[in-house]
DNA sequence: CAGTGGTCTAGACCACCCT
DNA sequence: GGGTGGTCTAGACCACTGG
């Protein structure tokens, strides 16, 4: 079995990390198997309790073992429901940053009114700009957009919004120090034939809804909008349980 | 500004989180924003440096803050692409334990053939048991599965796999140590006719694809499946940035 | 009781950034 | 050079678990 090495450039923790990853990987060390107690470890790579605890923390935060006080710390079986999958499958899609544009395919002025008083609370008077945007990739439509904004001359991110014209502003641009928080859904749906004909697709196809609302600093939502996504451009993909980083690109 | 209580239950690099957390949750810290020095956090709240840096490596992993060696601890803007969606929401639609219910609609041995050879890397020749399972709950179909998996008698999985009847079981169960790791693939579809039928819902309805494929700890694939899921009884909701953890039950 | 992990300290040395 | 975060040590005391 490997020990630290201390004069590695890598440092001593983080050699614990992978030495114990690859023993789960390998199997060594199987699902509900007790690792070495902390001053074992400790003794035998040679390092202090801290270096060896800290290995162990991110190997907690990384749902590979658990710790149980009193008990020791074991290696997890493969928990299905820790699956998580992240937007950046929908970054890579846009990463072509230069084949992206997006249209712009209406800005308007409306009263609010039905359901978007109720999503974003606010009053029916209330003015609001409502943007339609097609996301283009080399001239290929890929998503449509749409976004009702809270139409306030006093806060500049009305501004700042007219200005995006790459996904990336729009999404992290420039106005974004504004935007504290952001409630994100994603729901399978089908195409509408507005939605169909804007995207170029079959009628009917199935498409993800990625709606989103976000708010200011002071918890009042000043956007609501969400992404349509036809299923064919986007999959949303994860491994869960113990795996070498190589095999993340499969 | 709060201190660390350090008669407190609650230990002090977690009060240090909180109070941290708080003031980027009112805007008092704004993202780009520089937190104070380590070692003015330590003098301000009379800890020492590793329990200040401890609470700030756990912000850092929550993606709230930022560290840049030499220069400081920043404030991190919202992250649209760091957001996540968990399983959990479908745990959650499977947690009436008591409701749910599996019906097995079939289960046969087959030959390996077509896409099933290439999704898990098998000869042709190879015994697989194919399986198809409706999951109800209250009696109402809710999801639709369809399972191959590798038959092999010196491979207990199969014995367990087929005693399973509760979905808890199918996913985190017994026999389930015989797993490593699982690769999980999300996609918006369509219903087919017979899925309609099978899930009582209309043709054509919106649905998630949930795609598995389990290794066993040699690498080899075991089990190749799917759950077909209409949209109506699922949905993925995510919070990004800053919040209380309050909010995560909106 | 002995052994485990959980918290915490008061130092140390280093790499890095800015001025 | 002075300040920042990154790594690491050698202790300490505690809470919890099991026999």
């Amino acid at each position: 079995m490997r020990k630290v090495d201390s004069n590695s450039y890598e440092p001593s923790y983080s050699q614990v990390v992978r030495i114990l990853q690859e023993q789960i990987a390998v199997g060594k060390l199987r699902p509900g198997d007790r690792l070495p107690s902390e001053s074992q470890l400790c003794a035998y790579h040679g390092v202090s309790r801290m270096t060896i605890r800290r290995a162990i923390n991110i190997l907690v935060e990384q749902g590979a073992v658990i710790t149980r006080q009193g008990q020791g710390t074991f290696v997890k079986p493969m928990q299905f429901w820790a699956a998580t999958f992240g937007l950046g499958q929908l970054q890579n899609l846009l990463s072509d940053e230069s084949g992206i544009r997006i249209r712009i395919l209406e800005a308007s002025i409306k009263l609010a009114e039905g359901r978007v008083t109720r999503k974003m609370a606010i009053k029916r008077s209330q003015r609001l700009l409502f943007m339609r945007r097609l996301i283009l990739s080399r001239d290929k439509p890929i998503m449509y957009h749409r976004e009702y904004l809270v139409y306030d001359p006093s806060r500049p991110i009305v501004e700042s919004e007219l200005e995006v014209t790459s996904l990336r502003g729009l999404l992290e641009g420039t106005g974004n120090s504004f935007i504290k928080r952001s409630v994100l859904s994603i729901e399978a749906t089908v195409l509408k034939d507005e939605e169909a004909q804007l995207l170029q697709a079959p009628a009917a196809t199935a498409a993800f809804n990625l709606e989103h609302l976000f708010y200011d600093f002071e918890d009042r939502p000043v956007s609501w909008g969400w992404f349509i996504c036809p299923a064919a451009n986007l999959r949303f993909t994860t491994i869960v349980g113990a795996h070498n980083k190589e095999l993340l690109n499969v």
